[in-house]
DNA sequence: TCATTTCTGTACCGATCGGTACTGATGTGG
DNA sequence: CCACATCAGTACCGATCGGTACAGAAATGA
């Protein structure tokens, strides 16, 4: 894959290393409370190098959100593939307590507390993290539709109301992680939410 | 109550109409992205007049999350004095979802868009805010706890889990109203997470 | 009337914000 | 070796940040 060589000077960091420090940044400090001195300092690299890699901070930030998605929120793929609704739903909400609290990561979701109100700009950042939140949820809508029609899910489920639920779960999960409630704690929420989550009469899996 | 009147010059503005204004700012805008000028123009004052009467940026926050926790979120009081703790849940939730959808206010919780990463500081407005919501789930799990020791919840229920799971589920509402789902649809949330909430077993009011 | 007290308003402070001009270093192709 | 292209690093830009000094206005008590 690694085309010729490029003409001028090469760059003299990882681009995907530095976007996971600028990830770790956005994360903990959210779009606004991340400086641009904070974001350079991560990633080991200074100011016009950023720009020339990435543009310009909500570029950065964009960059950001994708890598996070594709390799933070890898889980919520997997979950969608378990062979039944239920399962699904399980699985993404153990999995999303888990990563919520990982030791090696900011406690909470970065989709979240990336930036929740409208800043300094009109709300552009929040609107982006918000599209892309309903953009996961409707992959999970998508999948409880598919559990309806396969008779997965009761015939008068409706699968956008079930998976917005889900996904209220796990988003007010992700407050309770980034106000330090631990994962044990996570987990007991979960345990008491499935209890929501309709079943095929013969589903005894995992039962509560 | 109107004691002896002050000595100087009389203050020229209405503290607490203020206070309401600099609410809808960092309602909407967040901690961080509530420039003083942004409240010091929304509370029709000028600068050193706001550091006179609240102190600092900090201060005047605080402030406003106690208005806020006050005014807005009286219904959660109202909520905890219901008869059973089915209908607790239930009235916390269904004015929760109205709260978090007014025309004449922002759209979601102050307590939670406020400022939910460590911004620039230390992290010291996100942990407030933090304690402020575990301290209004603390007072709901005591009620819970009330209930089950007067057999209005099944023996075995745990009402710190529960109380936590009710929170989670108005905090994850509150997530998709700032994101702009609308009141139906949160509503329709709530009566998912409704099936998950234990109840007498005689007890059939509004069934779902 | 006049000193005292408190508030209002302007004008400003140093620090930091996101973003960039420019010089020098480091690679390639000829 | 040389022209060219790209990156690294310093040093800087105007704007805005939270916060304040200071002078004038408006009340009180004597």
């Amino acid at each position: 894959m690694t085309q010729a060589r490029e003409r001028g000077r090469p760059r003299g960091f990882d681009s995907e290393a530095a976007l996971d420090r600028a990830v770790e940044v956005f994360w903990r400090h959210g779009y606004e409370g991340a400086s641009l001195s904070d974001l350079t300092d991560a990633m080991g690299i200074n100011r016009p190098s950023m720009y020339a890699a990435y543009g310009n901070k909500e570029e950065l930030f964009k960059r950001a959100i994708a890598r996070y998605a594709e390799a933070d929120m890898a889980y919520a793929r997997e979950a969608l593939a378990a062979p039944t609704a239920y399962q699904v739903i399980e699985r993404f909400l153990r999995a999303n307590a888990d990563a919520l609290t990982r030791a090696d990561r900011p406690h909470g979701c970065l989709s979240i507390q990336g930036g929740l109100a409208a800043g300094s700009d009109g709300g552009t950042v929040a609107g982006f993290l918000a599209a892309s939140r309903l953009a996961g949820e409707a992959a999970l809508v998508a999948r409880l539709a598919r559990a309806v029609d396969e008779g997965d899910l009761p015939a008068g489920t409706d699968p956008a109301a079930l998976g917005r639920y889900v996904m209220v779960v796990s988003e007010g999960n992700a407050v309770h992680a980034a106000a330090g409630v631990g994962r044990d704690a996570l987990h007991t929420t979960v345990d008491i939410a499935l209890a929501a989550v309709p079943r095929r009469p013969g589903d005894t899996t995992t039962p509560a």
